[in-house]
DNA sequence: ACAAAGTCCATCGGATCGATAGGTTTTCAA
DNA sequence: TTGAAAACCTATCGATCCGATGGACTTTGT
């Protein structure tokens, strides 16, 4: 189960996606997508700090998106609000750990089982962006951020 | 990343499919598998609640499994230790619950990726078991678990 | 100057995790 | 028949995380 952090974060990178104007303001979004406010202002300044997301502040400021909502990849943002996508510390590329009490990596069947699911996790989560997920398809087609959906 | 009492009921089963005595005390099992023993005793009661496993009290009593090891698959396990495999509570086969600010299921970017996630992972899971995993690959062959590992 | 907005930091209640502890019951063996 | 070994049951604990809230401060446009 992925946080309900991570779940606003990217929610709220949907949004903004979805948003013409240049920029929205946290309380804006917040309300929009019923987001407790405060919780979303902790969370756009982590994706601030990350540089996926711009900010102005003071009267008529607000966030927007500082890149691309195609390049802007679900692993990514799972990685930075809920850490590494592997199933076991052993598994995860982004922040290897050993796992304490095992007694060989190589030959340890837990881990080989689910290097796949890490794998294959890696592979949809690497893949999907936030154009994927916008929620309103003629969007899609008129911006060509993807080709149609399969 | 999954819970530690989760990788211990998996090497509990692992080594339990490797025994060929019929059964093993938790304590036995808790030193050679380094796992705590108190706890390892509420894992193999859960399991055993579960039908995977079967108990004997008393002295020389102990612990076997209850069905052949390539019938028990990872996914069993973990949702048994650590619930559902869905990345999402609306995406759960076996505990569905809707996502409380969710305003459309099907209109739902994020849910549309995540459902890919729990497909693959679900593939995975299901269909691995506790005899995929088993360390020694020559008892794999002997007993015909597998047929040869790929 | 003032209001609106981002920023920073502290705190909080509740849940979960990993484990420990102690007592009870069952069983076998001497 | 009694003592040891083992499973079983329930409670509790400290640490951490999660989701959120609050307040003080800074920046900025009008």
């Amino acid at each position: 189960m992925i946080s309900q952090k991570a779940k606003y974060a990217l929610r709220a990178l949907i949004a903004l996606a979805e948003m013409k104007t240049a920029s929205v303001s946290a309380a804006e979004l917040a309300q929009s997508e019923r987001i407790p406010r405060k919780f979303l202002e902790q969370i756009l300044t982590e994706l601030k700090r990350e540089g996926i997301v711009q900010s102005r502040r003071g009267a008529t400021g607000g966030y927007s998106l500082l890149m691309p909502a195609d390049t802007i990849t679900f692993g990514r943002i799972l990685r930075l609000i809920d850490g590494p996508i592997a199933p076991l510390p052993c598994l995860s590329r982004t922040a290897y750990r050993r796992c304490e009490d095992c007694r060989s990596e190589s030959a340890c069947g837990v881990r080989r089982v689910f290097a796949d699911v890490a794998i294959s996790a890696r592979a949809v989560l690497d893949g999907a962006t936030i154009a994927d997920a916008l929620t309103d398809p003629s969007f899609l087609v008129q911006n060509r951020l993807i080709p149609e959906r399969a």
